[in-house]
DNA sequence: TGTACATCAGTGAACGCGCGTTCACTGATGTAC
DNA sequence: TGTACATCAGTGAACGCGCGTTCACTGATGTAC
């Protein structure tokens, strides 16, 4: 639920166009919403004249999608990134459990500034003011962390006295929660910390729920 | 951080229609965010005009605070119960916090549609549309259940053994982050139970905590 | 190498609609004497 | 009990501004022959 990696900046000035509009458009969604993030200020910020913008975007509709897109990409590179180096680190699907946690929270407390909120959390907050298009990409962000994380859990299981009535699926959509619910905490109280703070704490709570104390 | 209790019913016939102005405009702030819900469709669901709506409010911004005081009322109206409640259950502070978890994933299990999500969330997310004092409101909210619950937190603490790296107001703001995530996770999938799900895990992941497997 | 044409990456002006807000007015109910 | 006035709970019409969108046009770069 997060889009903060950069990936490989595109070349050719059309395409870094498109790039800026994106980032400026991001930024602004993440504070206040798609609806309320008009088209004149993105332009305006972007340096362009309005039909510059819509020669990048047919409508307002493609810009959404366009963002969700980028975000779903950043987000599995995040993902697959992560879990590469927590794998690479312990091969017992316990402890790279909790490493991956450690590194997640880590890279969230490296932001430079409160992290600027989830697409998917935006999306859900403003439902219909996408198309369905752009809602199943929310779903599919979803999809991706529990079905990765399952797999790790499934694994943990095999090896780990696991408490009976733990309902797996339910703690693999945990990170995207607690990720999700501690973004709207470090937002609310102005703190960014607190965001890193509830990752680590689902890690202790993950820790002592397999190891015990 | 949830708002479906219903409180005495005010009196008097403009009382009444401020509150369903209020109950129009919540339903439709937690669905599509503050900006993108026009006045328009909160005069029309109520059935009045344009004017009709300002007589009660004198601009859109009162609005705001006036949903976002109403929301604190019943959030704080929640909590009382649930925790007087789950006192009364019993009388060891472990015991009683787990029943406490219990009967909030119940509650939201009990909505008859999709949790309509959280005014401190949508707050969260929309942050300079709202002026200081609502703002304010929405941290207030955050620090009555850190408050409540860190206390709760703290007796257990007193009888059990506990994690050493244990962060306890983490851990309070834990109950906020996982529902206000939840929310967002049973939006997005479009399945309600999600939520319960994640406030019933996030009950199993404490008791180990406190107890072991 | 020069010319013709196509595509790229925009500009500038205009559009109509919906939004939040204002203002003068009104009919029903409540209160004082 | 009747009258005068005040307050409550609105109505109806108009306002100006900003928004997303369209359209005809353009100068720079790329490509074919």
């Amino acid at each position: 639920m997060v889009q903060f990696q950069t990936i490989e900046k595109p070349v050719g000035k059309g395409a870094q166009t498109r790039e800026r509009i994106l980032d400026i458009a991001e930024t602004n969604v993440l504070q206040k919403g798609f609806a309320a993030t008009s088209l004149d200020e993105i332009i305006f910020e972007a340096g362009l004249t309005k039909s510059g913008f819509f020669y990048h975007f047919r409508d307002k509709t493609e810009l959404a999608r366009a963002l969700m897109l980028r975000f779903l990409d950043r987000d599995k590179a995040l993902l697959d990134d992560i879990w590469a180096r927590a794998e690479a680190l312990s091969e017992d699907p316990l402890h790279s459990f909790l490493i991956a946690l450690k590194l997640f929270a880590d890279a969230m407390d490296d932001l430079p500034t409160i992290h600027p909120g989830c697409m998917v959390a935006s999306v859900a907050y403003h439902e219909q003011q996408f198309d369905q298009g752009v809602r199943q990409l929310a779903r599919e962000a979803i999809l991706a962390w529990r079905i990765r994380i399952r797999a790790h859990l499934d694994r943990i299981v095999g090896h780990y006295e696991t408490p009976a009535d733990l309902d797996l699926d339910a703690l693999a959509d945990m990170l995207s929660a607690v990720t999700d619910g501690g973004i709207v905490l470090s937002k609310a109280m102005g703190q960014a910390e607190l965001l890193g703070r509830q990752i680590r704490t689902m890690r202790v709570l993950v820790r002592t729920a397999f190891l015990g104390r």
